[in-house]
RNA sequence: GCGGGCGUGGUGGAAUGGUAGACACAGGAGACUUAAAAUCUCUAGGCCGUAUAGGCCGUGCCGGUUCGAGUCCGGCCGCCCGUACCA
């Protein structure tokens, strides 16, 4: 909430206006009628979102939106030059943009009311249109909201449809609830052919035209529903070889190639991408619509109805409408405590809503009274350019373009994967939006040059349970009732938990007797909680649950703080114990077992060192090569481990390196010169320890000043090299060779070996490979 | 539901298609010590076996490709992340 940071974002926020970059539009959301908030991350709970206890309800709000979806192909195509990404984030990216190209056309539409003549529907299958069997609009349709006004049963359907969560989750797992309208529409190829129009609450109203036709032949959707309903399965095409899967929808690949029984355009057999490129064609050349190009993402609403977060710099003014802050005026910040007005956060909804001044200002442009908008900005908006203001964190506007010049990009991103879609896309935007208005050179528009996705890091949470039910406004009070906004607490000994696990109101008088009872969690520290036999407790004694493996979240108090491990062993060996722990990328459960024997090794270097440097032992030209050998190995894998994130195999080469180091029986000055070299690989995990080691060792200048040690090629190479001889794949006896020896000499070898001769039985081998310096494989 | 990922000993994990379990943790045995701490040495996937002889099994499950699969392909199961308002 920095308010010089939230200035110039709001100052950048007036540019993306001026340039067309953020819009207002209405918007369906979740609204949490306890809370009064908007929230999307409800519970579902068979088939509806539920929340705080209540069930969700849409709202239609008017929101701010960024204008992402003008970028879609743009922030696509991008990942192809984003070679030191992840191929994993830029697939998923890939999917999330989701580039379909398909045939939009219309359904003539009979009778319909006022006027209507028509369905505009997007397909991105228009080779299926043979097996078309209903047209399915959304809810939010415009003809599903004319007849809305006029029938009582498409009101109250539609009504039900709504109720749930709007997340992609939430709809998609719902229950495919369809209506049929009794309205017909006539099919594009046949003018006698009529299809039944049905409302249903799986279309979305914001991708493609919010009205589909149903294929059930082919989509698992379509079938699921046409079998609910009793609609018609017309198969279009058929496996080449094989049989016609049965009681399902054939969903072969598009890349393959199927038998198409009812085929309009192109061959007969052919690849569902093939068709589909055919049959708009087709259809363009009839003029029954266009192929078009479509993207899956939406633009990016920002505005969020809370206290903490960057207001939105606009004002709404009578006579002028929404009307941008003055620049000058920035930054508009949010109200604070004073003295007696406290901001009180207990009282559901926007506390800047309810504020009794903070809102009053003047129009920009009329100097009338008028309100400030008391939506804030989502927090993704201020970690969507923070990297950018970093360059010039005092700079008078939002960046300084020489300095951004000079630092930008961001060489190596690190964050975790769960940011992998919305943050890293967010971002991508963002800096696309910031060039536009000059605030960011061109070679920023992709802002993160490398990405690493570190995994996360979990821990057990350790909860107990709260229980409510809502206050009843009236003799028929049910969950979820838009009235009823005050909570009731009830102690645990009011609650039964019955054998499905969810827990009910046990009140024999009471009206609310039989209901459900949700409940909230409690979320306790992991230092408030002891542990015995696996169980936990408070300090009160109360036993809490334990969810054993979770990421780490301030909202659920389960994140830990390496504080412990820094204040008992030092920092270098809390460095050194995490990373040798895991991988970076993958998801650890936090433990701290494990902690004291990094220690002991640290101790263990050190004293090492300390004898070295005090040694005096007289050269052993054998021993000293074996040593500088393993130092030029050690000093390669180290660098290759490090280098690529993986810091643990660099710490379990070192250990091996340390064990060479204290078991060689090499002069005093290669053991120095190995010693030393051991410090410096070990410098970046466990700096201190490696300044000391280095000063006694008698190290010029400091270690973090000494050059990188480089490994020498012809130290690496073995002379001979140990090769396994495997009988059928198993491996049952090895061989020792020059490492330079030809092929020929090792099938010599082996042909000559016991255990082969054994294998063999005076027969020849099938077949004998030698992969030379690696393995060999007789098969007999 | 959809998109992405992961699954290897008691534990964390290692392994360009080429000796599965490197390196550690926890464990077991031993040395030093009056004793303890500290340190050092040895041991260890499972099963059969007196064996540091030999053999069989083994990387979630089923199948395939390959001389050879933890790794590649297909199908399942389980877990994790995301699913647009947790950020």
């Amino acid at each position: 909430c920095d308010p010089e940071y939230y200035g110039q974002q709001q100052s950048m926020f007036i540019d993306f206006i001026e340039k067309g970059l953020v819009y207002r539009k209405n918007a369906v959301v979740n609204w949490d009628p306890v809370d009064m908030t908007v929230l999307a991350n409800e519970q579902v709970i068979d088939g509806k979102g539920w929340r705080s206890g209540a069930e969700v309800e849409r709202r239609e709000l008017t929101q701010w939106f960024f204008k992402i979806s003008d970028f879609s192909e743009e922030l696509l195509d991008a990942l192809d030059t984003l070679d030191d990404w992840p191929a994993k984030v830029k697939l998923m990216q890939a999917n999330w943009i989701g580039k379909s190209r398909g045939l939009q056309f219309a359904f003539g539409l009979i009778d319909g009311p006022h006027g209507t003549d028509r369905i505009e529907v997007y397909t991105t299958r228009p080779d299926t249109l043979m097996g078309a069997s209903f047209v399915g609009i959304s809810p939010d349709h415009p003809l599903a909201k004319t007849l809305e006004r006029e029938r009582e049963d498409v009101a109250d359907f539609c009504a039900e449809a709504r109720k749930g969560g709007t997340t992609e989750e939430a709809l998609e797992k719902a229950e495919k609830l369809g209506f049929d309208t009794g309205l017909k529409v006539r099919h594009p190829f046949d003018d006698s052919w009529e299809l039944p129009v049905y409302i249903a609450n799986f279309i979305l109203m914001d991708y493609g035209t919010g009205a589909v036709f149903g294929c059930p032949a082919h989509d698992e959707r379509d079938f699921e529903f046409a079998t609910k309903y009793e609609l018609p399965i017309i198969p279009t095409f058929e496996p080449v070889e094989g049989d016609y899967p049965e009681g399902a929808a054939f969903v072969p690949a598009k890349t393959e190639k199927v038998n198409y029984i009812k085929g309009f355009a192109g061959e007969q057999v052919q690849t569902g991408e093939d068709a589909v490129n055919a049959a708009v064609d087709f259809c363009e050349s009839k003029g029954i619509g266009q192929g078009v190009t479509k993207f899956r993402l939406r633009d990016w609403g920002l505005s969020r109805q809370r206290y903490w977060g960057c207001p939105i710099p606009v004002v709404h003014c009578d006579s002028c409408g929404v009307v941008p802050e003055k620049k000058e005026n920035l930054p508009i910040q949010l109200p604070y405590d004073e003295g007696d007005k406290p901001i009180d956060f207990s009282i559901p909804g926007n506390p800047l809503d309810r504020h009794p001044t903070w809102r009053d200002c003047t129009c920009p442009k009329c100097a009338a009274p008028a309100q400030r908008e008391t939506d804030t900005m989502d927090t993704f908006v201020d970690s969507s350019w923070y990297y950018a203001r970093f360059t010039a964190p005092r700079a008078e506007t939002p960046t300084d373009l020489a300095e951004a010049e000079y630092w930008m990009n961001v060489d190596q991103y690190i964050g975790g994967i769960e940011h992998a879609i919305l943050h890293l896309l967010y971002s991508r935007f963002f800096a696309r939006a910031m060039h536009i208005c000059g605030h960011l050179p061109e070679k920023s528009k992709e802002p993160f040059n490398a990405l690493f996705t570190q995994g996360m890091v979990t821990h057990a949470i350790y909860q107990t349970r709260e229980y409510y039910y809502l206050e009843k406004t009236g003799e028929t009070a049910r969950r979820g009732d838009a009235e009823a906004t005050k909570r009731i607490y009830l102690s645990s000994d009011e609650i039964e938990t019955k054998d499905d696990g969810k827990a009910y109101i046990n009140k024999p008088d009471s009206q609310l007797h039989g209901f459900e009872a949700a409940w909230i969690a409690k979320y306790h520290y992991p230092e408030d909680v002891e542990l015995r036999d696996g169980k936990g407790f408070l300090k009160d004694g109360t036993e809490v649950e334990i969810i054993p493996s979770a990421k780490m979240s301030k909202s659920k108090n389960n994140v830990v703080d390496p504080v412990q491990i820094i204040e008992q062993y030092g920092a270098d060996t809390a460095r050194w114990f995490v990373l040798s722990d895991s991988p970076p990328e993958r998801d650890v459960e936090w433990t701290a077992s494990g902690a004291e024997a990094a220690s002991k090794h640290l101790a263990r270097v050190y004293r090492i060192c300390s004898e070295i440097a005090a040694s005096d032992a007289t050269d052993n030209a054998k021993e000293d090569e074996a040593l500088l050998r393993a130092m030029h190995k050690a000093i390669h894998e180290v660098t290759v481990g490090i280098d690529s994130f993986g810091f643990n195999t660099s710490i379990a080469k070192l250990y091996g390196f340390t064990n060479t180091l204290a078991k060689s029986k090499a002069g005093a000055a290669a053991k120095k010169q190995a010693a030393k070299v051991l410090a410096q690989l070990m410098s970046p995990m466990t700096p201190h320890l490696a300044e000391e080691c280095w000063q006694i060792l008698g190290g010029d200048g400091l270690i973090s000043g000494a050059s990188w040690p480089v490994a020498d090629e012809a130290m690496m190479v073995d002379e001979t090299v140990t090769m396994p001889i495997q009988i059928n794949g198993k491996r049952r006896a090895e061989i020792s060779v020059a490492k330079d020896m030809p092929k020929e000499e090792v099938e010599k070898l082996v042909l000559e070996h016991e255990a082969v001769l054994k294998a063999l039985d005076g027969g020849q081998p099938k077949k004998l490979i030698v992969v030379p310096g690696r393995i060999v494989n007789v098969v007999v």
